[in-house]
RNA sequence: GGUCCGGUAGCUCAGCUGGAUAGAGCAACAGCCUUCUAAGCUGUGGGUCUCGGGUUCGAAUCCCGACCGGAUCACCA
């Protein structure tokens, strides 16, 4: 029983013995209490004054006077302040808490409860490299995934690579164009780099034409449906569907070098997928599902072959399925994923992680789902994170306004690099090569710890002028935390006792125990709202109170046994949480730097 | 225009299922390394929580209304 049920139970027995009342579990109220107050939780009883009649000051001594009599020595001092009730718990109540921590190898993760989570993240398109903004889609599709797991679910991490379309044709026709048989292997280019210089080749190309027709006296936007690059990629989409063997042997030609440039960022990010969907290989399965909607009355056609579906009933607008040459968008193909998704897997929920910009796309697809018959149409959670905006507003490909993933992620291990270098007393005897390994494990700790800290649901500004920080409330701020501890443990050299008796705490100690105590909430509210953001504030708390514990407080020089031993203890947990809760971020921890 | 989201210190962000005097980091300034890693610790200054109403013992937090910013409402994805 955590020390908030304890309690919890304690005051509804004091309102009922006190003042003959009963109250439900909503109504007390605990806190931690306020720092200049004496007390480690506090009751706020202001609830109770219209039951108990009487005033909040006197409710509050009331039950402090009750706990103090009939609380078996849980609590062993109280204070009344107003309505506040600040109480003391017994300083052997947290040893004890601190000894079951310690023999709790998973501490934090909660019982597995028998269900299947599928988690989409990521979705990229084969036209163009990744960017920031994939980057925080990755990172928090990855997290969500971790923690969801850690929360008792059984996780299928999932990515639909959107490798057809408009937008590949696009690329493919400049490369053809404009390209001379320029590889990977030729100009030393990543494959997915190489690709994107061509994709924004074709908008190039392709406005230059839009501005000739205009300055011939066309408007924009017949200029935009009319110019023959336009055209030309709309054709070559038609020959892909039509699996026409040229198009489709250099469309898997030019996939395959971005694949393979895919692989290397995710590698480096550190994310991965249990099964991952081709586009290509479910919009089929989108279109007949379609078709049998239009069958079955559900979705009409229009005169120009166009088929749509008519939301007005739920408030919605009508909405494009198959495009009037027959061609699928990208809603036919979700609800063909979706299909198969679902006839793969026992899912009980489906979770994806999109940027808030197809807010309604999902609103749409779930509508969609539950018309066709699906049960789980109506269920589906969009998890809609914001953008990643620049000073100057949002990225655009095209423009070629976006910070690369690969580029950042290479500036980051460099400043990390870099910063190390003057570390020369902590990371002397250490290799090249593991000095390296540390630099890749803080640069990337800081940058996802800067992404992930932010609350998911909200925009997140990145300024590139200014790089991202090493100190302060940062990821390297807590592997530095972490990486102290493993310093202070290999020195001991014996490894702590997992018992200790202990009469009296200091309150930086205690303070941590109880900090350690609450990470299975954490971890519960992280899961309940899908914030990775709640995890990152918890491990900044916990290291910030670890450094100043540590600050204030020698470990390895106390002369009483049993005090060393709690601190060697203590210590050791705080790093195995902090690296639990790091875990879930999905950064590592480095035992030393 | 309809719908959705946001507005907290100079900057980036916490806090939002209502609780005590609103917190961090960065930036600025002042201290702390012959003792377990100074990527650390301690302190100072910095606020009309956008504005106006309402609910209540109590509102940054809940409700209503303005204002500002963003997203979306495609034969784009």
């Amino acid at each position: 029983m955590t020390i908030e049920q304890h309690i919890t139970k304690l005051a509804k027995s004091a309102v009922q013995a006190l003042y003959n009342a009963e109250v439900d579990e909503a109504q007390v109220v605990l806190q931690k209490t306020r720092p200049e107050f004496e007390g480690n939780i506090t009751l706020v009883v202001f609830s109770f004054a219209k039951q108990a009649r009487k005033a909040p000051q006197v409710i509050a001594s009331e039950i402090g006077e009750w706990f103090m009599a009939n609380g078996n020595g849980l609590i062993s001092k109280y204070n009344a302040v107003q309505g506040f009730l600040n109480l003391c718990i017994s300083d052997s109540f947290w040893v004890e808490q601190l000894e079951q921590i310690d023999q709790d190898a998973d501490y934090g993760r909660q019982a597995d409860r028998n269900q299947l989570m599928m988690v989409e993240y990521s979705s990229p398109n084969t036209n163009k490299p990744l960017h920031l903004g994939h980057v925080r889609n990755n990172l928090l599709g990855y997290s969500i995934a971790q923690i969801q797991e850690a929360n008792g679910w059984k996780v299928v991490k999932t990515n639909i690579v959107n490798d057809r379309g408009i937008h590949i044709c696009k690329s493919m026709l400049a490369w053809l164009k404009y390209g001379n048989g320029e590889t990977p292997e030729s100009s030393g280019k990543k494959g997915d780099h190489l690709i994107g210089d061509y994709y924004v080749r074709f908008d190039k190309e392709y406005k230059k034409q839009i501005s000739e027709l205009m300055s011939q006296g066309k408007d924009e936007e017949s200029a935009k449906k009319e110019a023959p690059l336009i055209l030309e990629a709309q054709e070559m989409l038609r020959k892909w569907e039509a699996n026409d063997p040229e198009i489709r042997a250099l469309w898997a030609k030019m996939n395959e070098w971005v694949y393979a440039g895919f692989d290397e960022t995710y590698r480096r990010m550190g994310v991965s997928f249990d099964k991952i969907y081709y586009e290509s290989n479910t919009y089929l399965e989108g279109k007949s599902e379609v078709e049998k909607g239009l069958a079955n009355g559900q979705f009409y056609r229009r005169e120009d072959g166009s088929v749509w579906a008519d939301l007005t009933k739920d408030g919605l607008d009508e909405k494009l399925l198959l495009r009037s040459d027959g061609t699928s968008v990208y809603m036919t193909q979700d609800i063909g994923t979706a299909k198969l998704r679902f006839q793969d897997y026992p899912i009980d929920k489906m979770v994806y992680v999109v940027g808030n910009e197809q807010e309604y796309h999902f609103k749409v697809l779930s509508i969609l789902l539950d018309r066709l018959g699906f049960p789980f149409g109506k269920e589906l959670v969009h998890f809609s994170y914001g953008m990643v905006e620049l000073p100057n507003g949002k990225m655009k490909s095209r423009e070629g306004t976006v910070v690369d993933a690969d580029d950042l992620m290479d500036k980051m291990v460099e400043d990390a690099k870099e910063i190390s270098k003057d570390k020369v007393n902590t990371l002397q005897g250490v290799t090249e090569e593991e000095a390296n390994e540390i630099a890749r494990k803080v640069g990337m700790g800081a940058l996802k710890y800067f992404i992930l800290k932010v609350d998911p649901r909200k925009n997140m500004l990145f300024n590139p002028e200014e790089s991202i920080d090493f100190n302060g409330n940062t990821g390297p701020f807590i592997q530095y935390t972490f990486a102290r501890i493993q310093s202070v443990l290999r020195k001991a050299e014996s490894s702590p006792a997992s018992s200790v008796s202990i009469k009296q705490l200091e309150e930086k100690e205690l303070t941590l125990i109880q900090r350690l105590c609450e990470y299975p909430v954490v971890v519960r509210t992280a899961g309940d709202n899908f914030s990775p953001a709640v995890i990152c504030n918890y491990a900044y708390d916990l290291a910030c109170e670890f450094n100043s514990f540590y600050h204030d407080l020698s470990i390895l020089n106390e002369k009483d046994e049993q005090k060393r031993a709690l601190r060697l203890l203590l210590a050791k947990n705080v790093a195995k949480v902090l690296r639990s809760a790091m875990g879930l971020l999905g950064i590592e921890m480095p035992e030393r730097m």
